[in-house]
DNA sequence: TAAGATAAGTGGTTAATAGTGGGTTAAATT
DNA sequence: AATTTAACCCACTATTAACCACTTATCTTA
């Protein structure tokens, strides 16, 4: 069963004193109501934190079941991947805390930067991000690989 | 019958004079009725031990029954699988003791890392954790094989 | 286009819950 | 019977979650 949630955009809000953030109501309005409000907090491969909606972290964590412990590889992916995964809420405003680990992890401060990516939300330190725009742009070889796979 | 448990996160608490460790609420309030909070102790395979809802440990135990004791691994692993179980319960505030030869075996004096895997939590020496965290790095080949397996 | 109404984003306060430490009683072991 | 061990109970503190209120932005309608 494939995603079925497509974020797209950009936003730009704060992070107060209590790590409270706030998700875009246009975002927030996408989630469907079997999700409940209730979502996957997560460290991303990059150094932003990644949002899916509950029902999209249980298709990957489908995947992982099948995973047995007793292969050492398996065992270090699995906890690695597992232990930094919240399960969270909104709050009636909206909002949702960004566990402490994470924020240190995202290295987020005053400003948060939030990108719709197809089936899942990222969270960035907008310097950070845009760090990232300028050193990791895509080399044209990367390029041509991609096009075998994604036809746009 | 698979899994029905799905762990995730990661909490550091205490452990005190009397060898007591109280499992995160958020950990706690996932155990099913069935399970009464009842659940089993036991040796990781790695330097940390592991806690199964007692609904998931008999699933395992129909699993190990499968082993024929004729081999020699087979005998070795049973035997170590087994011996160091043990079947505890939460006290009223959602603690438990955590037996003496896991306390030993996992080296835990003062705080504990708890982390939630999928069907099962584990228990570590937080210093032991961070030491695995860097030494047990997954190599780019193990990640190729792993992404044949798992989609994420 | 201006004014009012509605929704969105932000901040702080209060109430409830979670984590921790210790003491007392019951049970078990020697 | 004495000592140890485990279960149970109570209490304090810190953290978290629910609640309320205000400001800014967006949308509606005259």
């Amino acid at each position: 069963m494939s995603s079925q949630y497509t974020f797209t955009g950009q936003f730009t809000f704060s992070i107060d004193s209590k790590n409270r953030i706030n998700i875009p109501a246009s975002i927030r309005k996408q989630f469907l109501t079997k999700d409940k409000k209730t979502f996957v907090v997560t460290r991303g491969i990059d150094q932003c934190a990644w949002i899916y909606p509950m029902s999209e972290w249980n298709l990957i964590q489908k995947e992982l079941n099948q995973l047995s412990s007793l292969s050492k590889t398996n065992r270090i992916f699995l906890r690695n991947h597992l232990r930094h995964a919240n399960i969270l809420k909104f709050d009636t405003q909206g909002r949702f805390v960004l566990p402490q680990s994470l924020v240190d992890y995202t290295s987020i401060d005053k400003n948060v930067t939030i990108i719709g990516v197809l089936n899942k939300i990222e969270i960035w330190n907008p310097k950070l991000l845009q760090k990232n725009d300028q050193s990791d742009e895509i080399d044209d070889q990367s390029y041509e690989q991609l096009s075998e796979r994604v036809n746009i």
